[in-house]
DNA sequence: CATGAACTTGAGGTCATCCTCAAGTTATGT
DNA sequence: ACATAACTTGAGGATGACCTCAAGTTCATG
């Protein structure tokens, strides 16, 4: 990608962050004339640096999938591996809370670019590492496996949705419920057998589309 | 409300089943000329017989929550006041498992007819019931409270959408964790409150806004 | 500066869905 | 069988979002 000229820089700049203030306040499927306007720039210009949908959305929100990627690194570390497990699921959920488009984001796929390939496989990495350590530990109950990862975050999405402007802080009530079911002294026989991992990308490519 | 002329009752019919065929396969945001045209009957028909949306919407589905109420009753009354409880959930997810219309119904709120209304009440009063009686018998944890009933069934809404094409039980799956966390011996303290049940009816009006 | 390439602009074509209404059709009661 | 109220029809106006492109503007470079 060639370097922009100055204004076509800035105009860029200013869309991609009118574009998180939207996407935040109103979720991914804002009118992109409104994005336009909050930037103070025409739909033309838009389109000129953002020919597609899911450009503008990876520029406005790869940041956030980093961000996740970093929460991750630190919990892997964590000294207590439960504490690990649990503090990265609940800071997982804070980031849903906090913007909307993120919180969708969860559960369609972003684009696939070399930067996201890198931050998903990385992401994958330290989310294996986590699940590992805190079974090892006897903490976490044996029979969880990493495609499960996805339905805990998955299961607080509508919670966090509905209760965004009522109750914000509802969700955590509902995933401490959860976490206990987690624990290894509270485990009974599971139905059915854990997602592997493509199923889990099939799973988001449904709810995209 | 008159009774219909023959050929509008017909009609009247054949839109309804139509829309639920429809709404099953779709969700509830299917274009009414979609409904109309599976009906063999023209848009203006539709619009003869159900003014607003609500009204088809309500129409169509009113019996799918007739039938939770039912699932209620009957889970009110087993022997084990744990199994009632788990059983009413399970059957609960299965209902949005098998119709697309159910789930979004499930997270959003049904036009507020007589009809409705006495559904709501007695669905209300026997949630309370369930809850209470797995309580009292020491199976479901003291701090369990009828609001957070929202929350198990809003937890499985993301999951039964994005699974239902590749992995249509997954969802069988986590609830077993969710319910693990719901047994009295699993117990750990929760954060915050539980929501009244006012803000669980405003969330759901988040929600379908 | 001057020139051309890069960039911006917004009116307007396209599309999907919503909803209405005037004209035509059908059922129903006498 | 007839009159009339009830009903159906589908073309088409209204809306909102998408996307394009020809004309105008600004930047960068010699």
């Amino acid at each position: 990608m060639r370097t922009l000229r100055k204004d076509a820089q800035r105009n860029r700049d200013l869309l991609v962050a009118a574009a998180r203030r939207r996407y935040a306040a109103r979720g991914l499927d804002v009118p992109l004339e409104d994005i336009a306007k909050e930037a103070g720039v025409s739909i033309g210009t838009l389109y000129n640096r953002f020919p597609t949908r899911g450009e503008l959305i990876e520029a406005a929100l790869a940041c956030k999938v980093a961000n996740a990627v970093e929460l991750a690194e630190k919990a892997s570390t964590m000294a207590d591996p439960w504490e690990g497990f649990a503090w990265f699921i609940e800071h997982c959920c804070e980031l849903q809370a906090a913007d909307r488009a993120y919180n969708e984001l969860c559960a369609r796929a972003l684009p696939d670019t070399p930067e996201i390939d890198r931050l998903k496989a990385r992401g994958h990495e330290l989310v294996l590492r986590i699940v590992g350590n805190a079974k090892e530990s006897g903490q976490l109950r044996a029979d969880f496996e990493e495609g499960d990862f996805a339905f805990v975050v998955w299961s607080t999405t509508t919670i966090i949705n509905a209760t965004a402007a009522t109750a914000p802080d509802a969700w955590r009530r509902h995933l401490a419920f959860l976490l206990d079911g987690l624990r290894a002294d509270a485990a009974h026989p599971l139905p059915g057998k854990a997602l592997e991992p493509d199923e889990v990308a099939e799973a988001m490519r449904t709810l995209g589309g």
